[in-house]
DNA sequence: ACTCTAAATTGACTAAAATCAATTATTCGA
DNA sequence: TCGAATAATTGATTTTAGTCAATTTAGAGT
């Protein structure tokens, strides 16, 4: 948990994010972006191993990811806990805190990071002069309830490999969207987190891992993961 | 798939409505609720094994369970299917729609049902003069994405016995909610329905209740459950 | 009430993933 | 750079849930 550089000495302005068109802005026009100006109230670096958030504290803002990648996990009776998803630029944590303004999951940096802190005081009150602000919040949250129903789909009813394949590609995709390579990555969790979230455990992700390999789909070396066949990837899922 | 008796003429006035503390309405004060005179458009029946939407058609409005018990089910590639909730009065449906104006999953009724059907468009232009209303909406919103976390940690996490007896708790607490008896009550879904919303095959659900019932803990007559022990049930989790 | 059909249960067996255990890589800090 | 600690891999074995198959039970429609 080393000291993280502070060299973002953004504003907070939307308006010239290079994230603004896969984060909260999107789909908002330059005249909506405007009235955006002040959503950002201050940016945040999260050192590796660091918490933005824990489940129980109080819940005052939304957060976006600028850099780096996050987990969140939640934690039932007696030791149990899960992963619930990891975070990359341009998705937003801290969804689950709406309800009784109280954190539900950890949101911890896999690597060193930074966030952009979105108050929820300040998007309730510029929702009221810019509507589509609001507009944009509900799609959010639908959106992540229908990324959590995949994630049920692939828990509920995909084996191992399927699981694991489902996996990678949607890394892939995301990465693509951010303008990165959608073949070659680096997976910063590891593979115990990996197995919490596909609902496995590690072994059981080292023997896939070492499975999709042999097949010739994927290479990997560590936490770089290197996708050799897309479409044969893709192949174990449709099945 | 009888014609359902078209017994309710209620205006669709949340004020007078017996399940406004568990609906949308719930924690708005009387003044408040006035306002929201008019949220309600009309009321539909659905009689048991129709669609209230169907993944892939256009979104329109919310539903609010009034009576009866729905199940979602989402479709993946190639026959793959997961039953992703099920719904009893006080509930929401269509909380998925938001994001590109298309439902995502089916809503089937289990039983003849009734709902509230609340068109967005007029959620949000109430919620212009009455910002509580979205407020409620953005808790509804990510309460259900809390819930949905719950299912993940159900799915990653725990084994057949364990899943069950979470699926009853759940159900037990929920009927308790609405007044009825927290230990006796019916599941209207089939086995094969409880057994895609837990991930396990319906030879497993049968087996695990009778196993259930060998322990003492419930009571199984076909879809009447009983809890004998609800002490017992709720210990084979937090193990 | 009766029949036909679909749903649920039960048993025997198989397959998938978990567990246990040992080894090999990595990572991090001195 | 080295060495301890942690993480990942691999193998052997067990456990759990899935599959296949046969009954039994429950429901829908006449």
């Amino acid at each position: 948990m080393a000291i993280a550089p502070l060299s973002a000495r953004n504003t907070g302005s939307c308006s010239n994010c290079n994230l603004r068109n896969l984060c909260v802005p999107a789909g908002m026009s330059p005249d909506e972006l405007i009235q955006l100006e002040g959503l950002v109230a201050t940016k945040r670096h999260i050192c590796q191993g660091d918490a933005l958030f824990r489940a129980g504290i109080s819940f005052q803002s939304l957060y976006a990811v600028r850099a780096g990648c996050f987990k969140t996990s939640m934690y039932g009776e007696e030791s149990r806990s899960q992963v619930i998803g990891f975070q990359i630029p341009g998705d937003l944590l801290g969804l689950d805190g709406l309800t009784d303004a109280k954190h539900h999951v950890d949101a911890i940096a896999l690597v060193d990071s930074e966030v952009c802190a979105i108050p929820y005081a300040r998007i309730t009150q510029i929702s009221k002069e810019c509507p589509s602000l609001q507009l944009q919040l509900n799609r959010i949250m639908s959106c992540e309830i229908i990324k959590d129903h995949g994630v049920m789909m692939l828990l509920g009813s995909m084996q191992a490999k399927e699981r694991l394949a489902t996996f990678l590609l949607n890394f892939s995709e995301r990465f693509k969207c951010l303008g990165h390579s959608p073949t070659e990555f680096k997976l910063h969790m590891s593979r115990e987190d990996i197995g919490s979230y596909l609902g496995l455990k590690i072994e059981t992700i080292s023997r896939t891992l070492t499975n999709l390999q042999t097949d010739e789909l994927i290479s990997v070396k560590g936490k770089h993961i290197n996708i050799l066949n897309l479409v044969g990837l893709k192949g174990l899922i449709d099945r």
